[in-house]
DNA sequence: TCGGTGACTTAGAAGTCGACTC
DNA sequence: GAGTCGACTTCTAAGTCACCGA
């Protein structure tokens, strides 16, 4: 079967020197001219183009684009009332809302069969924002959140969901040819004489705030954006986007040194959103291509910085030796900076802003010698535990470190991620401390896979290999989901799937042998019963393979997320080449979105790319 | 030097879709 | 054809890091 990454190498090899190739939906397309005829190479859903961007000159330093032109954001839709019938009911009695109140209301509804409603902390701020969007009136009556009831109002939007999964199969239809026209004409802008897919088209629409782990400002009403909100960025000479009917956008401006297409506040934490390009995109490509050359030049340079830092765990100053052992941290265990937050955000930390609580020293731990127990909430507020041998040296400065400290104190008081990465600078152009994890992220998979890679076994163990080695990536960045709904039913359902196939080898293998002995004794039919036996064997026995391989996968990856570290960590040409050169199809490996993603990658890897 | 801000990347959860099974 | 379930896609929060002005 020829494979999508030779597909799209022929249909490069058709366009000669076009730098754009077509990309329509799953498959590569070109319609090139082959002397003199119009060939057709398979075609699929919308159309994209992608620009051959690296095989173009780069861009002079800090501009970005030279044209740009799009239609601006795609609103929220406005709010629609609620039936009359579906009531808010204060202390037992239902209460007519005013039209904003009622809205924020429906926000909490929406969300009442959700853990969030049970946060103190997301009720209050709720509560408080509910408040405010009150007449005077609405205010006066509606003053104790547990006499507020949303029942109805839940009950109203799940009946709304069931009807939407209901719907007839034209209805549907209906609604994706809407969501398509819209998506043509907004979800795609003009860069540079190339048309680009646009990341996120929509503006956020308005609801509550769904902070992660203990944030304090959870439950608080994200507001609703107005074009007077939104600031555009567009070309000089484009046609500036109408904003909706008779409204004014905060601002226009021509800034080709950011790649936004538009902006504005976010009015819970105040924080800039942007509307930007698609992960396929140019800018966003060539971005991640030199991040992950970035890498690949600390590599050349690693042995170096690590035998300087080990040198610093031994220095005078007390400030080297903790930036040594936190650039140790860094290097071994993959922790992100850790920069300084806020009191009004979630308390969670990194490897700078470590706390004397995060970390606890054991001269002997299970066997093991000086080890460190991290346990500390990390980036979304997810745990990181970790129980790790370290050298005697690093295990002394932690001592040091920690001497006459309490619980709150930092741990490395004398360094923040901003020394840090100045220090870094300095060992490297362009090193920083996140240039670590994605080094130690690609490095990983790059030697898991020679490791565990049989050359001479069938593309299904040659996956499991595969989703191993990125499997031992996701571990190391710390990379962790909460166990899919229905997992226990799903490894129920495979194993009793299992069982059935293991019956039906045992009947298929008897059958087999009575057919054998009967061919023995000299009957052919009975031999050409025993050869088609025999062959029908063989696929229950791959088949069988084939469910074993998946359960083993399934459940090592329960709690773990392999998809961060292939989008964001792993150089792509390093899987590229593995397919390439184990005659594993891409698709099995990167998804319709990764491939466009990477597309770059298809075309730059060989088979013997070493990152 | 420090704090604030802006631009961009990285992250898990939620929502949607479509393949598979009965 | 309906229901289920996993894969894919979208959404947006939460990081990193550079830059700027006081």
């Amino acid at each position: 079967m020829t494979s999508v990454v030779s597909r799209s190498l022929a249909a490069v090899r058709l366009f000669g020197n076009r730098s754009v190739c077509l990309v329509f939906g799953e498959q590569i397309v070109a319609i090139a001219t082959v002397a003199g005829k119009k060939r057709r190479v398979r075609r699929k859903s919308v159309q994209e183009e992608q620009i051959r961007w690296w095989e173009e000159e780069k861009r002079a330093d800090g501009v970005k684009w030279s044209t740009l032109e799009h239609k601006g954001p795609v609103f929220a839709p406005p709010y629609e009332r609620v039936p009359r019938n579906v009531r808010f009911y204060y202390d037992g009695k239902p209460l007519e809302l005013s039209e904003e109140t009622e809205e924020a209301a429906t926000f909490y509804a929406k969300m009442l069969n959700h853990d969030y409603c049970t946060k103190e902390v997301f009720n209050n701020n709720f509560f408080k924002d509910f408040r405010k969007s009150m007449t005077s009136k609405e205010k006066e009556i509606i003053k104790d959140f547990r006499k507020c009831n949303f029942q109805e109002m839940f009950n109203f939007f799940q009946a709304e969901s069931e009807k939407r999964k209901a719907a007839t199969k034209e209805e549907k239809l209906v609604k994706k040819n809407e969501n398509e026209a819209l998506m043509k004409e907004y979800g795609f802008c003009m860069i540079d004489g190339h048309k680009e897919k646009i990341g996120n088209f929509r503006l956020e629409p308005p609801g509550l705030f769904r902070g992660r782990g203990e944030h304090p400002k959870m439950g608080m009403i994200k507001r609703r954006i107005h074009a007077s909100d939104v600031s555009i960025n567009c070309g000089k000479d484009s046609k500036v986007p109408p904003p909706p009917g008779g409204s004014r956008w905060k601002e226009v401006r021509h800034d080709n040194t950011v790649t936004w297409l538009a902006s504005w506040i976010e009015n819970v934490q105040g924080q800039v959103k942007y509307i930007m390009l698609n992960p396929s995109s140019k800018l966003k490509g060539e971005k991640d291509h030199i991040k992950y050359e970035t890498a690949r030049r600390l590599d050349k340079v690693i042995d170096k910085i690590r035998a300087t830092y080990r040198d610093e765990w031994k220095s005078k100053e007390m400030r080297v030796r903790q930036r040594a052992v936190a650039l140790y941290f860094i290097d071994k265990l993959a922790l992100r900076a850790g920069n300084e937050k806020d009191e009004d955000q979630a308390d969670t930390v990194g490897c700078c802003s470590l706390r004397v609580e995060h970390v606890q020293l054991h001269k002997e731990l299970n066997g093991k010698e000086n080890v460190v127990v991290f346990d500390f909430p990390g980036k979304d507020s997810i745990r990181y535990y970790n129980e790790v041998e370290v050298e005697k040296r690093v295990f002394k400065n932690l001592e040091l470190f920690m001497e006459h400290k309490k619980d709150g104190d930092d741990l490395f008081d004398r360094l923040n991620t901003q020394v840090l990465n100045e220090h870094l600078k300095e060992l490297m152009d362009g090193l920083t401390a996140k240039v670590f994890r994605t080094y130690n992220a690609s490095k990983t998979l790059q030697s898991q896979l020679d490791l565990l890679t049989d050359p001479s076994a069938t593309v299904p163990e040659k996956l499991l290999a595969y989703n191993r080695a990125n499997r031992a990536v996701a571990i190391l960045c710390n990379h962790q989901r909460s166990v899919p709904k229905g997992h226990e039913k799903s490894m129920e359902n495979l194993k009793e799937k299992i069982k059935a196939k293991r019956d039906a080898i045992d009947d298929c293998e008897a059958e087999y042998h009575d057919f054998k002995k009967a061919a023995k004794r000299g009957s052919v039919k009975e031999k050409v019963n025993a050869d088609k036996k025999g062959k029908q064997l063989e696929r229950l026995k791959d088949q069988l393979k084939k469910l074993e391989l998946q359960e083993t996968d399934r459940d090592e990856n329960k709690t773990i997320a392999l998809g961060t570290s292939k989008l964001n960590y792993l150089d792509p040409r390093i899987s590229v080449a593995w397919c390439k050169k184990n005659g594993v199809p891409i698709e099995k490996i990167f998804n319709k979105t990764q491939r466009t993603k990477f597309l770059w990658a298809v075309h730059m890897a060989d088979e013997d790319y070493r990152f």
